[in-house]
DNA sequence: ATATACATTATAATAATTCTAAACTATTGA
DNA sequence: TCAATAGTTTAGAATTATTATAATGTATAT
């Protein structure tokens, strides 16, 4: 059995048909030991010059938004010009380096359950994320 | 003495010129009570409308850019999409209302201090930004 | 198999931001 | 004071990230 049967199943199981396109990018995303953080421009980069695929850059936007809506994919703020996005989609925390611009998960147990004492009226909180972003010590860059 | 020339001293003593566009932004930006939060087009709005001034774009971006860099302004990431600003410099935490899409200072007494157990070796924190999206209530919108 | 609904694609459109080069202005110092 | 110069403003072009469009292609249910 291929590994993509796998991926196959679980696109069906949340209503996204299987598509050629969809499932190498799972291939791409998902076959990971780590959590994966990416721009949509990695990708396409990932796809095209190492897998050597064609795909249109529209539908990598597609599909990223397709599986970011069904909950395979998490979006990132942390740059106001470009998207990140984060293969882990559970509430989880960052360190962003800002020489390299890579985002890399906080664990867990590393830092302290955030607690916010009052919250605005007639609000709910949907998330808490905190970013911690980090640079080369034996520099003097901001 | 009129108020500017408050303004024209704090941005000589930053090395700024003072500019008449420059003194008209930091009249805007800084001739408040509150904090406030805004994004290029916010403000660009606000000079043309309610002041009635004509300004160029780019200087609006050239000038927001000259304050951040001189600890004038410091830009919050939230959205991929814009750039929000902040008058308020200082390391603090932030609401983002999703409905009205609106940020909101965190008091400093209502979090309490995040804690990072294990940094990143080789790297120093330059900062830790917690942001808490909420929504309205009694709507079951993401 | 085939109709249908959904996907993919190339390309155009849009939006935010940055660049460019010419005109302008604050500052310096003769 | 006033010209030289260094930095600033400006309109518009260029760039970049993203979304929309509309034609073609494909998965799926009957």
């Amino acid at each position: 059995m291929p590994k993509n049967c796998n991926f196959i199943e679980k696109l069906r199981e949340v209503g996204l048909r299987p598509t050629k396109q969809r499932v190498k990018m799972c291939e791409v995303l998902f076959n990971r030991e780590k959590t994966f953080h990416f721009t949509i421009n990695d990708l396409v980069k990932i796809i095209s010059e190492k897998m050597n695929e064609k795909i249109s850059l529209a539908t990598v936007y597609n599909t990223v938004h397709a599986f970011e809506k069904k909950g395979y994919l998490k979006e990132i703020s942390i740059d106001s010009h470009k998207s990140y996005f984060d293969t882990n989609t559970s509430a989880h925390h960052h360190f962003f380096d800002e020489d390299t611009h890579q985002l890399i998960d906080i664990d867990k147990n590393d830092i302290d359950k955030i607690n916010i004492k009052k919250n605005i009226s007639g609000k709910k909180i949907n998330s808490i994320e905190v970013l911690v972003r980090v640079a080369s010590d034996n520099q003097n860059q901001k």
